[in-house]
DNA sequence: AGCACGCCGACT
DNA sequence: GTCGGCGTGCTC
């Protein structure tokens, strides 16, 4: 009988491929291991396995697999059910998931390697100047990879060079599987069994009289082993006695010493867990309680706490029972969020158990963390990370953690799968029969809408922890201070005298500033009017090349006139400044304050950010400026004051969330100010001093908010009363873009019992040569979102057999922010 | 996605 | 005349 062999390939194709295989590999292959296969002219690919079976391809003859690269697999099952969720919710193929679910050293692929061929006499005469080259660059070096033959004849496509030189038998083709992945070995010393006992160890030394250095090594031996009790390693062996590595050696070869090899976690931490106690209070105790009887209803609990009410205690404590029960945990975290601050502590908590895992980590240290948490080891039974954690190969996952389920950047965009961590983590939790937490000071409308559904439990902290009082927000009327000359550059009056007296004070100051201005908007200086579009709940761009303001939702636009509109005056202004400004004005308005700017130029390199923070915690610094990095969970002790340059640039953000952006962003940025004994004062500077969400801000109203949010997105039908999937269109061609993007749009509406807006340019309408064009689909949360996907699937299927419209591009978003 | 095959402009 | 541009089609 014939064996094969279903994979899947990490590329954006929805086949599965089929290999042969024989009776031993099929025995052997079990789903989910890593198998590298032939693919196309010359390729070699990882592929997953997915099935083993009997049923031969009819239309054309299957290919033998290359090598299996696994013993045991390295995706589970649960993963698998997993991913095709995400592939299938979020409209991509498993192997889009696979390619980004997996640490790209688990995806080796075929390298092409040119060698000389020496059985074949050459005439060189008969070669091209550029085939001269590498054959004569083949006499001295063995081998090149393609990337060379391209830098030895400055080329860049190399290709047919190499085809020719391999017709005229120059050269011979070899495909090199690449293993990127090599644990980290570390050289450990110990004493040779014989002089383990401890009356050898005067012998010993006696006979080392005459070698002080030898003696001095052996006493820094003793000296570690009494001490820690642990392998020592030759390194620290080195340094604690201060000898040269060959005094060491020679004791090797006096077979006094033996030296052995040690497998090293690079992600390792010393540290012992401190256990240090944590004490709830009565919110904090009233809140578990709440998220408890939520686990029990078999619900995901929304644990909503304002800013420093001790979310974090609360997670620990939830995290500590799973743990108690052996299962694993995993904490998932916007990226900025994740600070060392954070890990620092949950390490002294909960000690060695801690493994972190986001982008940042080398491949190498990605690698051993998946292979720690598919091992189900003590050792990454606590998982913290970015989005990109959720990949990893949880057997037997007792709690979902994710904090700050409102932040945006949850959401992928660029590659495929552009899934939201959030709902991911959802899914996951409930694969594994496994509770979850969603927390934030401030819950997105979605999570808030599946408390009030009955969807989710709810727990609330409305108290900050250790009677810390909520700081006292107050805005300041920018229009009012420009009109009365109030105004030092971006500093109105108010805002200039509470930085001067907190400096006097010797206290801190955060001043905000959120740098996405990059889409200006015509705002008048005399009322703060900025133009909304009248079909939906956001306010126009300007766009400088056809002088309009457009509204990127729906389309609509106007031309830009020369007076407000609502107070007739002309003073309008395209509006956008950043921090860098700020920092400047700083420094000439007071010139004796240490500014810190901390923004996405300025926190650039691998430890800029860390400097950056340390050096506020430890007041070197008085103000620091920064966008939304500064107003992530950092804990800084003696902020007395935050300043809000412009609250407008949030609130003019063109789409439907900006609003709701809005309130989470200034409340979380409030919540740094007055974290000990004295009330902080927050100060918000804007045109708008009556517009509802900064009201809302300012009495620290989130039932309003949320209220109000979402009579809004039923209004103009918004998530979460609607799903949006949004359909890119992506074409070099501006007519044929058009062209296609109406035919798309026109089918759609034809065929789907839903709204279909667009197609409408995106903000950005050309990147990198291609044009782009939007089109939007609201599903009603009545219709089934799988169907409404099945009839766009096949409205694409039609859309690609027009062979006009073949090298149009699609991309799909689902859940789009 | 990659990569090969195949057909049209600018250059040694 | 060739080199190389990218449109089109295929990958077990």
């Amino acid at each position: 009988m014939s064996w094969f062999l279903d994979v899947v390939l990490p590329i954006p194709l929805e086949r599965r491929f089929t290999y042969q295989i024989n009776q031993e590999e099929a025995k052997f292959i079990k789903r989910g291991m890593r198998i590298a296969v032939p693919f196309g002219k010359s390729k070699i690919y990882t592929a997953l396995a997915y099935s083993v079976h009997n049923r031969a391809p009819e239309a054309y003859e299957a290919k033998s697999i290359y090598q299996i690269l696994d013993e045991v697999p390295l995706v589970n099952e649960i993963q698998f059910r997993h991913w095709q969720w995400i592939a299938e919710y979020y409209m991509c193929t498993l192997g889009e998931v696979i390619r980004s679910a997996l640490p790209s050293a688990f995806l080796l692929e075929s390298e092409t390697l040119i060698l000389p061929n020496k059985d074949s006499d050459i005439d060189d005469m008969a070669l091209k100047d550029d085939e001269f080259l590498i054959y004569e660059a083949l006499q001295h070096q063995s081998l090149l990879k393609i990337s060379e033959v391209a830098e030895i004849v400055d080329k860049k496509n190399v290709l047919p060079l190499v085809n020719r030189l391999v017709q005229k038998e120059v050269v011979l083709l070899k495909e090199e599987l690449y293993e990127q992945y090599k644990p980290k070995q570390v050289k450990f010393v110990r004493l040779a069994p014989d002089f383990e006992q401890e009356e050898q160890l005067e012998v010993l030394l006696a006979t080392l009289s005459r070698a002080p250095q030898q003696s001095k090594v052996l006493l820094a031996l003793f000296q570690l082993t009494a001490k820690t009790k642990k392998p020592i390693p030759l390194k620290e062996l080195v340094k604690e006695s201060g000898v040269s590595r060959a005094v060491i050696k020679s004791l090797v070869k006096k077979l006094i010493l033996e030296e052995y090899e040690l497998r090293q976690d690079r992600v390792s931490f010393d540290g012992e867990a401190t256990n240090l106690e944590v004490v709830l209070n009565e919110y904090q105790r009233n809140a578990l309680e709440s998220i408890d009887s939520s686990f029990e209803e078999g619900k995901v609990a929304l644990l909503h706490g304002v800013t420093s009410s001790g979310k974090t205690e609360v997670y620990f404590k939830c995290i500590e029972k799973v743990i108690e029960e052996g299962r694993q945990v995993l904490y998932l975290l916007p990226e900025i969020a994740l600070t060392s601050q954070l890990i620092g502590r949950l390490r002294d908590y909960f000690g060695d158990k801690i493994a972190v895992y986001h982008s940042k980590y080398s491949i190498h240290e990605r690698v051993e963390a998946w292979q720690n948490v598919l091992n189900n080891l003590e050792k990454a039974q606590i998982v913290i990370g970015a989005r990109s954690a959720l990949f990893l190969p949880f057997s037997d996952l007792g709690l979902v953690v994710v904090d700050e389920e409102h932040e945006n950047s949850f959401k992928q965009f660029d590659p495929a799968p552009r899934y939201h961590a959030r709902d991911a983590s959802v899914v996951l939790a409930s694969l594994h029969s496994a509770k979850c937490i969603l927390g934030s000071a401030t819950p997105s409308v979605e999570s808030m809408d599946n408390v009030k559904k009955g969807k989710y439990g709810y727990a609330h902290i409305q108290y900050r922890y250790g009677q810390v009082l909520m700081p006292d927000v107050k805005l300041v009327d920018l229009k009012d201070a420009v009109k009365r000359k109030r105004m030092k550059g971006h500093f109105s009056e108010t805002l200039f005298l509470a930085i001067e007296e907190a400096l006097n004070q010797g206290e801190q100051i955060i001043l905000f500033q959120n740098r996405r201005g990059f889409a200006p908007i015509v705002e008048c200086t005399t009322c703060g009017h900025v133009a909304q579009c009248p079909n939906c709940d956001v306010s126009l761009t300007y766009h400088q090349n056809r002088n309009q303001l457009r509204c990127h939702y729906c389309g609509y636009h106007m031309a830009l006139q020369n007076a407000c509109q609502a107070c007739g005056s002309s003073t309008l202004d395209k509006k956008g400044f950043g921090t860098e400004q700020i920092e400047q004005e700083l420094k000439t308005l007071f010139p004796e304050a240490h500014v810190g700017r901390m923004d996405l130029d300025t926190t650039r390199g691998k430890y800029a950010y860390e400097k950056l923070i340390t050096s506020f915690e430890q007041q070197e610094l008085d103000v620091l400026v920064g966008t939304q990095m500064v107003v992530k969970g950092l804990d800084f002790r003696n902020v007395s004051l935050v300043g809000v340059m412009n609250a407008d640039s949030l609130l003019n953000f063109p789409d439907y969330r900006a609003h709701e952006r809005t309130f989470q962003m200034l409340t979380q940025v409030a919540g740094r100010a007055g974290r000990t004994q004295k009330q902080g004062k927050v100060l918000i500077q804007t045109y708008n001093p009556y517009h509802q969400i900064l009201q809302q801000v300012t009495t620290n109203d989130y039932d309003k908010m949320f209220e109000q949010q979402y009579y809004e997105r039923e209004q103009f039908k918004y998530p979460p009363v609607v799903r949006i999937i949004k359909i890119t269109l992506k074409d070099k061609d501006f007519n044929k873009l058009n062209e296609a993007s109406l035919w798309f749009a026109q089918s759609l509406t034809n065929v789907l019992k839903c709204s279909v807006l667009g197609p409408e340019y995106p903000p950005v309408s050309r990147i990198r040569r291609d044009y782009l064009k939007n089109i939007l689909v609201k599903v009603p949360k009545s219709q089934s979102i799988s169907q409404t996907k099945n009839s766009i699937k096949g409205i694409e299927k039609s859309f690609n057999a027009i062979s006009k419209y073949k090298s149009v591009r699609l991309v799909y978003n689902v859940d789009h922010i």
